[in-house]
DNA sequence: ACACCAAACTTACCATCAGTAAGTATTGAC
DNA sequence: GTCAATACTTACTGATGGTAAGTTTGGTGT
């Protein structure tokens, strides 16, 4: 029950926009958040104050809600502190405190993550690789850089870089359901596997 | 335009029920298949020749259609050679079989593991973790007994189990969509992420 | 035999939702 | 003052998950 004002058909007084595509990303979020990763696009329009056409016109379908959601999400994975493309050599501490702060920003936005990673059930393969792919082709680039300074084979980025993402997800996911798991010694035990491996040294 | 001649209403003659729930989830993989993930239970119960209530009493909903899909796929994915619960000693090469078995199952069946990972945009995370979860427990009981026999702490098998699951996961999604990479070379270079870690030795 | 209930179906519906067509009010230029 | 462009809303369509109500057959008690 809205009780919201609705406004009448017709241009807006003052001739400009109610809301810019922004403001209907940060509408969409506050009610994928409140509902959860069902949302529907109405319920997003109204929230934004305004009606489901104008979600069309700004942002063109849910697919493309999806994609934009997406890319926000990922902008915040990869603003993690110590991921910088700098020319700092890298540890097993900085794996672990990427892992750490992937697991919390995932957290912090679990249904948000759920939208965008599930999105709709007729979504194409290259629908629900978009997030992954925002993800890993950034991490790609880092891997180069490390694995040429090494002098060691650099052609396994990409696929690394997949891996490392979908381990990420999968853990993510896993973790926002295990209420009571400390997220420094899950990533401390993620990293352990991605740095020394399988094999007992 | 389905020109199958439509049963009438009414118990069937005979008083057997028309399908059982194996025939059900057969015509279910057959319209995915064909269809794609976004396949629809009226599909599916036409493919079944039977109405929608019938899957609804035979299954329960898309989300448990989903689920026994996904049980399923894992079953086969299970399946692989090299992985059964034996006395054997694990090496890198098992592994990469492992992997490349999981690629060309997932390759095979495309639309299904996008149905049963994606499933519905308002599942919940614990049936977007279905799939994952029979996979990973299973994976998880040989990382134990593997650990154990070599003396090494045995906390990080489930975690651990998720974290090869994800990545498993994505990179097959991935793999799907290029169309001329190599099963082989593929698996055996996720297999060196995973045996020798990340770590340059 | 017959009545009657349970079993095994179908038809026909409801509610929701993505997406769109058609209509309305405001602005600004001629 | 007229008129086109702009920025909206209302009101629809079509598809789909899910369900209620109706139809036919089988089997059991009398």
């Amino acid at each position: 029950m809205t009780v919201r004002v609705r406004r009448r058909p017709g241009r807006p007084v003052g001739g400009q926009p109610v809301v810019d595509r922004n403001l209907l990303l940060d509408a969409a979020e506050r009610v994928i958040r409140r509902d959860g990763a069902g949302a529907s696009l109405e319920a997003i329009a109204i929230e934004a104050g305004v009606s489901k056409p104008i979600v069309y016109a700004r942002i063109g379908s849910r697919t493309e809600l999806a994609n934009a959601l997406a890319q926000r999400l990922t902008d915040r994975l990869l603003a993690a502190p110590g991921l910088e493309l700098s020319t700092r050599a890298y540890q097993r501490s900085t794996l672990a405190a990427f892992i750490k702060s992937t697991l919390e920003t995932i957290g912090e936005h679990r249904e948000l993550f759920l939208y965008v990673t599930r999105g709709a059930a007729d979504d194409t393969p290259e629908r629900t690789l978009y997030f992954a792919e925002r993800s890993a082709l950034p991490l790609a680039t880092l891997l180069v850089r490390w694995r040429v300074r090494h002098d060691l084979d650099a052609t396994l980025a990409v696929p690394w870089a997949y891996a490392i993402i979908g381990m990420l997800n999968l853990v993510s996911l896993w973790w926002i359901n295990e209420p009571d798991r400390s997220a420094d010694v899950l990533a401390d035990q993620i990293a352990e596997l991605l740095w020394s491996g399988l094999a007992d040294s």
